[in-house]
DNA sequence: CGAAACTTTGATCTCTGTCAAGATTAGTGG
DNA sequence: CCACTAATCTTGACAGAGATCAAAGTTTCG
């Protein structure tokens, strides 16, 4: 389950850029794993390094000084953790299970990045995908109730799997309740409650370490939505 | 009040592009005027232009097939509506009071930006800045009281229009209740309650067309936060 | 001046959060 | 392999912030 062993420059790269390109970008590629829970870098801090998720999944979060804490989003391999050419980091990040990441050096990347029209394109084509689903994710923070919630972070979650080749029929859900809740605004009371409820419904069916997602699509939920 | 009469070309360049690539950008520039409340663009449409907004106030919004409706962002002179390169708008816009805009036929646009290492520059760093923007909204949203919301709402606002050099003692607030309110996924009524409240704990003084921030930096609520 | 749009204020209800207790799972060492 | 402990997840009872429904006040603009 997300042993998949992707390597990130390939993955980012997609076809859109030349060997030379990719075997640049590869070269200045560190391979690093870290074990879950572990952090990868912190929110504030100068980004020295940019990462490159190629296994497994990372949370992405702000603390604010009383506690709290938003999931900004759940990364994939094929994504960068960050954007690679701003100063600081505007969240932390840490490992949900076992992780590998490509490290770049902050400035070699950037320098390359900005010698190469293809990497360019490929940025603001991945900025753009990322702010499209930042702006989703409000609208259903904003708009959403705890069902309308959970409902659609099953689907996207499963939708995005699928995408990234992990496609299996019971869907992973490598995260915790607190992971979720965080993600969308609720408690973990509530995701469970509400996991229970949509399973009583009839629309999933809970399994140990994922879900299964039975009439999710045709649930009124989320129909017609364009998170 | 907004009547500034900045150019976005030059605005969104900054010192940072060359004497042609400005020209280049200007030459493509089409100005257009939006009167109060009309739509310059909607969630789905083919991009055949990209809009940079020259005066005024714009807000970005989501609609959802029940009505709802989520504001994403408010849009100041600067900065672009929409991500110039992506294919389909991802959210409506419309403007908030009289509104010039520079209309760019988008593939004319998109090979100029291609082409010019500067400007795919500025165009990464200006999704890097958005990206976070809506990182922040989206903590904000998550984890926010409606006190919290409004209180932060203000002050961001207040520090965006300072930066854009409107800068004013009472600050202008040209959106309506029910635009703040689908911002920060409250009610109208809400607003309206909490704003009072505010008013009462002496944090503010509402104007007719605006708002005078007085404590509301020191106020517990907006604290060592990084909205 | 008058109608329409917007805002404020009030009374009540509901959903989600809070607090608390159990149940289940995972991990550890004998 | 099993006992034991800690972590995670589920379930229940209750409370409170914000939503909803309703009405009155204010601003805007023809």
């Amino acid at each position: 389950m997300f042993r998949t062993p992707t390597f990130f420059p390939s993955a980012f790269c997609g076809g859109s850029c030349t060997r030379h390109e990719l075997s640049e970008l590869t070269r200045l590629a560190a391979p690093v794993r870290f074990g879950g829970g572990q952090t990868i870098f912190s929110e504030g801090e100068r980004a020295e390094s940019s990462f490159g998720l190629s296994r497994g999944v990372v949370r992405l979060y702000k603390l604010l000084p009383d506690g709290r804490r938003q999931v900004v989003a759940f990364t994939l391999p094929g994504d960068f953790l960050a954007m690679p050419l701003a100063n600081r980091f505007n969240f932390s990040a840490d490992a949900i299970g076992d992780v590998n990441v490509s490290r770049f050096p902050r400035e070699k990347l950037k320098r390359l990045i900005l010698s190469s029209p293809n990497l360019q394109r490929l940025l603001i084509d991945f900025a753009t995908r990322e702010m499209h689903t930042a702006q989703n994710q409000l609208s259903l923070l904003g708009n959403g109730s705890a069902e309308e919630k959970v409902a659609i972070f099953l689907v996207n979650w499963r939708n995005r799997l699928a995408r990234s080749a992990t496609n299996s029929q019971p869907v992973p859900l490598p995260m915790r309740r607190q992971d979720i809740a965080d993600f969308l605004g609720l408690k973990l009371e509530t995701v469970s409650r509400t996991l229970a409820k949509l399973e009583e419904k009839d629309v999933i069916r809970l399994l140990p370490k994922g879900v299964l997602l039975t009439g999710l699509e045709r649930a009124s939920l989320v129909t017609g939505r364009s998170y």
